[in-house]
RNA sequence: GCCGGAGUGGCGGAAUUGGCAGACGCAAGGGACUUAAAAUCCCUCGUUCCAAAAGAGCGUACCGGUUCGAGUCCGGUCUCCGGCACCA
């Protein structure tokens, strides 16, 4: 052992032991309680970020913790290999996307090897390698033949920079998430999944998400936006058509006024005859706050009232939500009113607010019962008023309203759905915000769809037998135009698998979205093993003993649309009888970000810290323990560097310490549980030590907080320290501490723990020993000191045995000579005793 | 606008179920060692009053409430962060 603490030379050493002896190898063992463990895989970028240090300390000290626990854990990692920044770097650099992405890989699995993470580097997945790939194909094929998949025209999110389609996942604020550019509207056919199918199983179970953070869950539940309402027919006067509105306000339905359609609404066309000011409302679609109205001539009939109204189309009303058609009742709705307002439009009460009718006194009682008998017709401008400041969109009493005048809102609402059915004006419906999943990309770097076009047959899916497709190499990357695949004649062209005539691929690639849907449960089979078609015979399976994930870690950003995709994958792959979970993670970690000077660490603000350099100055351990102390995982980090080199110099006392007592230490003692005739020190650091494991433990299990558990081992180190081994006695106990904190602390600086584990004479691996256990006797202080206040005041403290009871402590406290003196001849009006905590003793004036 | 989350020393952050506010670390100040510096070790460290000590007062964004007792619970206000946003 050498005197000066040396993480480059222990590190390597170590890393080099663990990957030679495999100790982080996972095997299938149906007998062993199982914990799956996992962290978000990176896109491989080339370099790694304090992000991603972060990220997978955290995983590690989770996998590391759990197996000396006792779990079979599995610890996979592996990359999100597709993606744009690949065709990116060939357009700039004129390398191959493939050539550019495994060297990036390569180099940065030397980067997380060099952090000592205790991955099992046998069950590596690649998303852009053929044998990943096949079953995204796979998969397609499958949802294809279920409907699943589907093509269609639709309007889709074009970045003109990027030459590509996006989900709308992708635009943040009309703006391309990558590249920034504005995102234009553009008529294309495209593959769609049909998430929208499983919306309701989504949402529904979203309550059975537990572990995962509350917010993220209700991000979920917004994005996939369940609105229950009713749809009405109203009839377009003059033509043979019905206007089918939706609204989730059935209650509001007499104060109809006007209606709106969607510029891109079919009835729209036919009832514009003037294309020109058509197109003037389109264009200015969905983009501007201001509201624009076309009146078309046409009136619509209210069929519960006969009211006749005209019928406007209207910029604001989106096509893709209800049925692209609205009622507008602007007494009731801000936008209608404004839209009122600007057009001038009648404006019609049919809801009151409960105190605007109590303010109307009628009758001496105003009790509900009199109110719904005796309630006067309202005449609409007698109430107006309170619609001074726009519509009154709350909930109320109806007025005007035929024969659910009176009745309150709620209850009207379900009278009218009820009212409507029966009459057959329309239904009672549901309509979801969240959208099919578009997943075409006129993109290189993804997965070829499996889709085969033949003039005669049509389209036709690829046999599941010739799977996979493979992307071809030989393709020019220029960022310009279409995608690169449609100048690879052999890959373009082919023969029609059903007639066997001339036919042409497919040349859209997949979202990247659909890789990182599923490769949770590809680690399961091992790398190079991935094959569902023998999942289905074999229930026994690896991915039926791994799924779920146990602990799933990540950034917030994937709140939606990663986790959703794979929320929704993972039903699919249940669907094909493939896996019997719904939901694959069970427990949901998203850590913070980690910020410096302010900002998120990017390149762009200059405000970055490369890992590389604090490893080669610090080293990975004292790297680990900074962002693990830092701050809470869940929340963000402030990056410091001080606060690094106060993590370092944590390791180096620690070092130190063993150092120093290397020899006395490595002596064979028993190290026995039985604390027979200790010095008080000794009895001190005995107790502390289990006191120790008991917080570092319970820190862990609860939430995750290294922060404090790392706290926890700052202060057993500073208790030894302190504290000076005289006797044989003595050095048991000191050995014992020394050997608590170092497997308290191997889940978080593995290295140093296990050059020190050595060091003192044990073998290795310290990863093969138990976590250790306290006894919460030995823990227990041996007297207590008490707070004592008056009236809630802090005014003295007593020391006293932990086993006296209540009216003893009453006793010993109002003994006190400092609380006599302030109590003095004061009334005592009462004594509150608080086990293990305080004495309030409230006295009178 | 709607829905979440958060406001604690100079800083990062602690504080099971309401029970000593500020653990642990950083920074700062003082001291020891050293020719000197670095490193290391020791001491001080929320704030006000007092020359100092003893002591006392104030203090968890702000205002009010419940309670013997509130950073924690309730009502209101302000600020910051995140998500969604013509969703009918």
């Amino acid at each position: 052992m050498e005197e000066r603490y040396d993480p480059q030379k222990i590190e390597l050493k170590w890393q080099r032991y663990w990957a030679e002896e495999g100790i982080y190898k996972t095997e299938l063992n149906l007998l062993k309680r199982k914990f799956y463990c996992l962290e978000m895989f990176p896109y491989p970028s080339g370099e790694i970020h304090m992000g991603h240090v972060r990220n997978y300390a955290i995983g590690d000290v989770i996998a590391r913790y759990k197996r000396m626990r006792g779990y079979n854990v599995l610890h996979p990692m592996g990359w999100d290999a597709f993606g744009l920044p690949a065709e990116n770097a060939a357009i700039k650099h004129g390398v191959h996307p493939s050539e550019w992405t495994h060297k990036n890989i390569e180099n940065m699995k030397i980067q997380l090897n060099r952090i000592g993470l205790s991955y099992d580097w046998e069950k590596e997945v690649t998303t852009c390698s053929p044998e990943y790939y096949k079953w995204n194909q796979w998969f397609f094929l499958k949802m294809l033949k279920k409907d699943l998949a589907y093509r269609k025209y639709s309007y889709v999110n074009w970045c003109p920079s990027c030459a590509t389609v996006l989900a709308n996942e992708q635009v943040i604020d009309e703006k391309c998430w990558r590249c920034e550019s504005i995102v234009i509207q553009k008529k294309l056919e495209q593959w769609f999944f049909r998430i929208t199918q499983y919306a309701e199983e989504l949402l529904q179970s979203c309550d059975e998400l537990s572990g995962w953070p509350e917010r993220v869950v209700l991000m979920q539940k917004n994005w996939i936006g369940k609105g229950e309402g009713v749809e009405v027919d109203f009839p377009v006067e003059g033509i043979d058509e019905q206007l089918k509105i939706f609204t989730t306000r059935p209650d509001t339905l007499f104060g109809v006024t006007f209606m709106c359609i969607a510029p891109e609404h079919p009835l729209s066309e036919k009832l514009v005859e003037d294309t020109h000011k058509l197109e003037a409302v389109k264009v200015r679609y969905g983009k501007e706050e201001e509201k624009i109205g076309l009146f078309t001539g046409y009136y619509a009939i209210n069929p519960l009232n006969g009211d006749k109204v005209p019928v406007y189309i209207a910029n604001f009303v989106l096509m893709e939500y209800g049925t692209g058609a609205i009622m507008s009742v602007p007494a009731h709705d801000q936008r209608d009113f404004e839209f009122a307002e600007k057009y001038d439009l009648p404006v019609k009460v049919v809801i009151v607010p409960e105190e605007v009718i109590m303010n109307r006194g009628h009758g001496e009682s105003g009790t509900r019962g009199d109110k719904d008998v005796h309630s006067p017709p309202f005449h609409p401008f007698s109430v107006s008023p309170f619609l001074q400041n726009g519509a009154y969109e709350g909930e109320g009493i109806l007025v005007d309203s035929g024969q659910f005048t009176t009745l309150e809102s709620d209850i009207a609402r379900e009278r009218i759905i009820r009212f409507i059915e029966k009459k057959g004006f329309g239904k009672a419906v549901v309509h979801y915000k969240l959208r099919d999943w578009g997943v075409s990309r006129q993109r290189y770097w993804g997965t070829p769809i499996p889709v085969i076009y033949c003039d005669k047959c049509g389209i036709v899916p690829v046999p599941e037998e010739d799977l996979p497709v493979i992307l071809p190499m030989d393709v020019r990357v220029t960022g310009k135009g279409g995608s690169p695949l449609l100048e690879s004649e052999t890959f373009l062209n082919t023969e029609c698998p059903k007639c066997g005539g001339r036919a042409r691929r497919e040349t859209d690639t997949m979202d990247t979205f659909v890789d990182s849907s599923w490769y949770f449960i590809a680690y399961c089979f091992g790398k190079g093993n991935i094959n569902f078609k023998s999942a289905i015979s074999n229930q026994q399976s690896a991915i039926s003993y791994w799924m779920p994930v146990d602990q799933y870690i990540g950034g917030v950003e994937h709140a939606v649309l990663h986790l959703l995709y794979s929320r929704f994958f993972t039903r699919v792959i249940r669907d094909l009888g493939l896996i019997n979970v719904s939901e694959p993670f069970q427990n949901l970690l998203t850590q913070g970000m980690v910020i410096k000077d302010g900002a998120k660490m990017s390149k762009s603000k200059g405000n970055v810290v490369d890992p590389n350099y604090l490893i080669e100055k610090y080293g990975a351990d004292t790297s680990r323990l900074f962002s693990l102390f830092a701050a809470p995982p869940e929340k963000d980090l402030e990056w410091s560097d001080k606060g690094v080199e106060g993590a370092n110099r944590f390791l180096n006392r620690l070092w130190g310490v063993v150092y120093k007592n290397r020899e006395a230490l490595s002596v064979n003692r028993e190290t026995t549980e039985e604390s027979i005739h200790l010095t008080p020190p000794a009895s001190r650091l005995y107790r502390k030590t289990h006191q120790t494991i008991k917080k570092v433990t319970r820190d862990i299990e609860r939430e995750y907080h290294f922060n404090t558990a790392i706290a926890g081992l700052m202060e057993l180190l500073n208790e030894m320290t302190s504290f000076e081994p005289k006797s044989d006695e003595d050095w048991v106990t000191f050995k014992f501490s020394t050997e608590k904190i170092l497997l308290l602390l191997s889940p978080f600086s593995p290295h140093i723990a296990e050059e020190l584990w050595e060091a003192i004479g044990n073998k290795p691996s310290i990863f093969e020993q138990k976590w250790p256990d306290w006894d919460e006797e030995a823990a227990k202080e041996e007297r207590i000191e008490l707070v004592v206040q008056i009236n809630g005041k802090l005014r003295s403290k007593i020391m006293i045995s932990p086993g006296i009871s209540d009216d003893e402590i009453k006793e010993i406290a109002l003994s006190d000579q400092k609380i006599k003196e302030i109590v003095g001849t004061k009334a005592i009006k009462k004594v509150i005793v608080v086990r293990g905590k305080l004495v309030n003793i409230v006295v009178g004036e």
